[in-house]
DNA sequence: GCGCTAATTAGCGTCAATGCTAAATAACAA
DNA sequence: TTGTTATTTAGCATTGACGCTAATTAGCGC
């Protein structure tokens, strides 16, 4: 699970999650649309794929990238049990408090 | 938002944040319950409050950490509108998924 | 095969993260 | 002030992340 926070921390890396909201795109669509070489992207995409956040299919020459969202659900759910926000674990100090 | 994942991406830290829940814990209480250096459990205490996922208090010469909802909730919207889950239900379950 | 395009891997430098021990600070008690 | 406890800061080493350029792999057309 680290892998995914790990990932989740590079700002490009979530400009890239967000790019791919509206739909599979190839690594160089991807590349060009961020101040960094292709070589350093596809690193992203690596730590992207390590994270299993993001999955990639050949279609010729070029290689398209297609978010993963199961695993980024997963994370979501994570947070959530980490902090304790699902409704399950709700503190008794109830906010009652006016101000 | 770059220190709230690189907080979340270390076991440690989850763990730290884990425990919390149950109500604020001292430094020492927190470091006793890791096979880590006080040193370095300060350390990851300083990322969390960085990255303002806990707050600290001084209680006489113990320093009790508590959880700080407000940001975490915070990364929870941020990865859901990085995915586009923003608690719509736009996919039904004709989802039609083979694989 | 050769050339062309797309993307990755290899190699290198720099900077940040992680862990430790030892020393310093903070609060309290005597 | 001195001593004790709780916690952090300082200093050091190792490892991993991030970025680049150059070279390599992968597929397609000739």
């Amino acid at each position: 699970m680290s892998d995914v926070f790990q990932a989740l921390a590079h700002p490009v890396r979530r400009a890239v999650l967000k790019r791919l909201r509206s739909g599979p795109l190839s690594a160089g669509e991807l590349a060009d649309a961020f101040p960094v070489s292709k070589p350093t992207m596809s690193r992203h995409f690596q730590t992207l794929k390590d994270a299993n956040l993001i999955r990639a299919e050949r279609s010729g020459t070029t290689i398209r990238y297609r978010l993963n969202v199961t695993v980024a659900d997963e994370a979501i759910a994570m947070v959530m049990d980490m902090l304790g926000r699902d409704g399950r674990d709700e503190d008794d100090s109830s906010e009652g408090n006016s101000t």
